[in-house]
RNA sequence: GGCUCGGUAGCUCAGCUGGUUAGAGCGUGGGAUUCAUAACCCCAAGGUCGGGAGUUCAAGUCUCCCCCGAGCCA
């Protein structure tokens, strides 16, 4: 069973934000969640290369557009690898192979009779890399977005026939959980019945794209070649660049993740163009939300910016991600509220998770030999913490599987309490000081280890880093949820079997396993 | 301007087809405890459910109007 994913191939016209660093890591426990459940996942992500404003950029930078690319997009694979992001494949819509197989996808377009030429006049944002509706007597007409003046064009383009897929592509976005979530999918129904128009693919007088093959002068237009991304990016790095061995790579795809932006070109566009080239369509097109800082929008004229690269420093791979997966219900827009994090990572890694470890462990150490204590009834199926570590396991594989980080995040934290408040109700360190009462604190014990064990693996696909940290705490190995293990002998599943731990083994001397965040200072 | 989605405790949100004193977590205050990362456990305070009108025996939950925020389209 093969699982294709994929993040947006990010536009290399700046180096990373916050917002492709969410997307990412999304997708990251997405991928590594499916991987654990023993399915072959292709997780794709990349850069999105060609176009005006890139072409501008390089040149206000004093570099050809191709060296631009180069440092940009090695920014972005530097960045990932320091997220520890598990993607399987990285492209380049720069890379020459890229160009094949645009060409390759373009020949069957045309031969479906979708491309024609047209001629467009308009008024044109090169941030956008779209025409706008502004009229043409219009006077010096800014872009609403950008809030920079637009271009005049007027140009002879190639277009794509849309419109002849209206019929399909209705039927598409009608189908339960293609446009997720569902909320969103009104917003493309209404942009669908209002009539689909054929679009540009081809600009001209753009040296930095890919050439139009057969239509000197012509360039792709960026969106056009950005979307194929995804194809190029599932053939091997050595094997010829043809189309058709995309079928056998993972396409098409399950899902793609994406900013709620570019649903259009994800749900409309897209899938028209592959059913011109006779390709089958993906199964789901996910748009989220955008973040805040403190209730106000990011922008560099704010200064407000929150640096991905200084978060992961000062933070750590946990605490982000937590704070990201656990509190953003994933598809709403979600606020970054400094105070929040803080007490959110607290509270619930370090306080909660990681201190039940803690308390547990050294307990069993001062008590029993250093050892996992004899299980006795700890280990019984029917002890109630083993009924709510099931309980919180299949939570949280049925939240993963809907992409729901926030009920995955909470089932554990579930789990935790109960497992403190079973704690305390026993009181071991009360019954240990009686006399005849030793086996019933090591079942005690027993049992709040192993629900701690199960905490450390329900967390492997949303926070592997702490994951890890949490079974090497009790002695055991952590799980390979990366693109080269992967998970393929099921450990993970088997591992969702109460009375795992093994009484008698050694435990490791106890260390915080999350350290709290003292943020003194504004990130 | 048209349409869509939101506006529920300081914060993030639950509240299904209308029905007992509106819920959870975090934060705050208090208590208990000492195994533990000033942690865990227990308790409490805090809301005229954006505003107004209406329907109903009964509305956070339905209808209309208005205000605020986000978005799509024009």
């Amino acid at each position: 069973m093969s699982y294709t994913l994929t993040t947006p191939l990010y536009y290399a016209n700046d180096r990373a934000h916050l917002g492709s660093t969410y997307t990412t890591l999304a997708c990251d426990a997405i991928a590594r969640h499916r991987r654990l459940r023993g399915k072959r996942v292709t997780f794709i992500t990349g850069c999105d290369e060609h176009g005006q404003k890139i072409q501008r950029t390089a040149e206000a930078a004093g570099l050809s557009p191709q060296a631009h690319c180069d440092i940009v997009s090695e920014g972005y694979r530097d960045l990932w690898s320091r997220w520890r992001i598990s993607h399987d494949r990285f492209i380049r819509t720069s890379d020459p192979r890229h160009r094949q197989l645009v060409e390759q996808f373009f020949a069957r377009v045309e031969a479906s009779g979708d491309v024609r030429e047209g001629r467009q006049q308009g008024w044109y944002c090169v941030a956008c890399e779209e025409f706008k509706d502004d009229p043409h007597e219009a006077e010096d007409p800014e872009c609403p977005i950008h809030r920079r003046p637009l271009e005049w064009r007027d140009e002879v383009n190639l277009f794509f026939r849309l419109s002849r897929y209206q019929p399909q592509i209705e039927e598409l976005i009608r189908r339960p959980g293609f446009i997720a979530p569902a909320s969103r999918r009104r917003e493309v129904e209404n942009f669908v019945a209002g009539g689909l128009r054929d679009f540009s693919i081809s600009r001209v007088d753009l040296p930095w794209g890919i050439p139009v093959p057969g239509h000197s002068g012509h360039t792709f237009y960026v969106w056009f070649d950005a979307l194929l991304g995804y194809l190029t990016a599932l053939l091997e790095p050595d094997e010829p660049v043809q189309l058709d061995t995309i079928l056998e790579r993972g396409w098409p795809a399950q899902l793609h993740v994406i900013g709620k932006d570019i649903l259009r070109f994800h749900a409309v566009y897209w899938p028209a163009m592959l059913l011109s080239a006779g390709l089958p369509l993906p199964e789901r097109v996910f748009g989220h939300g955008f973040l805040t800082r403190e209730g106000q929008k990011m922008g560099k004229s704010l200064g407000n910016v929150l640096d991905p690269e200084v978060l992961l420093e000062r933070c750590g791979h946990d605490a982000v991600r937590w704070y990201l997966l656990r509190d953003i219900p994933f598809g709403d827009d979600g606020d970054f509220q400094q105070q929040r994090f803080s007490d959110l990572v607290n509270s619930d890694l370090a306080n909660t998770i990681g201190n039940l470890l803690n308390r547990t462990s050294a307990m069993a150490r001062k008590w029993f030999a250093a050892a996992v204590p004899p299980a006795a009834a700890g280990a019984d199926a029917r002890h109630p913490l083993a009924l709510a570590a099931g309980q919180a396991a299949e939570t949280v594989n049925g939240a993963l599987e809907a992409l729901d980080f926030r009920a995955a995040a909470e089932a554990v934290l579930d789990l935790a309490s109960t497992a403190n408040g079973y704690l305390n109700e026993q009181a071991p360190w009360k019954a240990v000081k009686q006399p005849g009462q030793e086996a019933a604190v090591a079942a005690d014990l027993y049992a709040v280890l192993e629900a701690s064990r199960w905490l450390a693996v329900l967390l492997a696909p949303l926070l592997p880093d702490l994951s890890a940290r949490m079974l090497a705490q009790l002695g055991l190995d952590c799980f390979d949820s990366s693109p080269a293990g992967g998970d393929q002998d099921g450990a993970w599943m088997a591992a969702q079997h109460w009375g795992g731990l093994v009484s008698g083994a050694p435990l490791p001397e106890p260390q915080p396993v999350m350290q709290r965040l003292e943020l003194d200072a504004p990130l």
